[in-house]
DNA sequence: GAAACGTGGGG
DNA sequence: TCCCCAAGTTT
């Protein structure tokens, strides 16, 4: 079926690939797992500096296992949906406890750490180890969606269909490399808006392109709401948190946000997720 | 399967 | 300005 895509765009990447730095062959596997996990719905230009920070401070899991939790989330300063810090530091902790400090390189077990799903666990375990699995992220899904099945956009959903058609895709030597090329032609040329098509090496071949590059006709994209949600003022307190350097006052969280009920459900929703820790005496902390 | 989960930059 | 969306996962 997609016959002759793989030489066109294993080409573009050789010649157009970025420097970063979980690509370069001295990268450890923690490196990689780190800097997937920190990638999740994260612009590679916001994740460089912290993950720069991350690897200084904790080379190892071993090292970040030594930490409280409270410290990963600490350093993740702003990136976003810091629920990540915290899988993270589980992950450290669950490595350095039944992996022997080594990230494992089998799908299956690492799959089974906390905030591993299906896209981090083949990542990890294709750019670390060489191993064969279909990489499905939402690059390329959308360049196979594009340049296969001659639509603008992937479903909502990843399906079946999809899985099986990137699994037919995988060549039979250096899986990992068509996988990062293939992410990367999504990221730098194949773009939701504005595909660069002048730039891509299978336009010619692209079945959305050819078909005249048809609107997107799939159910509607649920935008993500954000302004004066429990998401913001999620946000806003955690915030408050990060930034001190020691228990907070209730009062100081009070005063990020208005609305006392909405507060109260999101501060509880964060001690819940093991954001926020509440202290005797009505303080509050990032975790011990 | 839908909804929740942060944040900031580009069009 | 406002809307879209960025290497997803979990419930």
């Amino acid at each position: 079926m997609a016959i002759g895509l793989h030489q066109p765009i294993l080409d573009w990447y050789a010649a157009n690939a970025r420097d970063l730095p979980w690509r370069r062959p001295e990268a450890s596997p923690w490196a990689i797992l780190v800097s997937e996990i920190m990638l999740q719905q994260t612009p590679v230009v916001r994740v460089l500096p912290i993950w720069e920070e991350w690897m200084a401070r904790w080379p190892t899991p071993e090292a970040l296992a030594a930490e409280p939790p409270g410290e990963a989330v600490r350093h993740w300063g702003r990136l976003g949906y810091p629920r990540r810090a915290l899988n993270l530091h589980a992950c450290a902790r669950a490595i350095t406890a039944d992996h022997g400090g080594e990230v494992p390189s089998a799908y299956e077990e690492l799959r089974r750490l906390p905030g591993i799903g299906d896209y981090t666990a083949a990542a990890v375990a294709s750019f670390a180890f060489g191993r064969s699995h279909a990489v499905l992220d939402t690059n390329v899904r959308r360049v196979l969606a594009r340049a296969v099945r001659g639509e603008e956009y992937p479903p909502t959903a990843t399906t079946a269909a999809e899985r099986r058609l990137a699994e037919s895709l995988i060549p039979a030597v250096d899986a990992p490399r068509w996988a990062v090329a293939v992410m990367e032609l999504g990221a730098l040329v194949c773009t939701a808006r504005g595909p660069r098509c002048a730039d891509c090496p299978v336009a010619a071949r692209c079945a959305w392109r050819l078909a005249g590059r048809p609107a997107y006709e799939g159910p509607e994209r649920r935008g993500q709401t954000y302004a004066g949600t429990d998401r913001q003022c999620r946000g806003r307190l955690l915030a408050v948190l990060r930034d001190a350097h020691g228990p907070v006052p209730k009062a100081a969280l009070d005063a990020v946000w208005d609305d006392p009920v909405q507060r109260e459900r999101a501060l509880d929703g964060l001690v819940a997720d093991g954001l926020a820790e509440p202290l005797p005496g009505g303080t509050y902390r990032l975790p011990a």
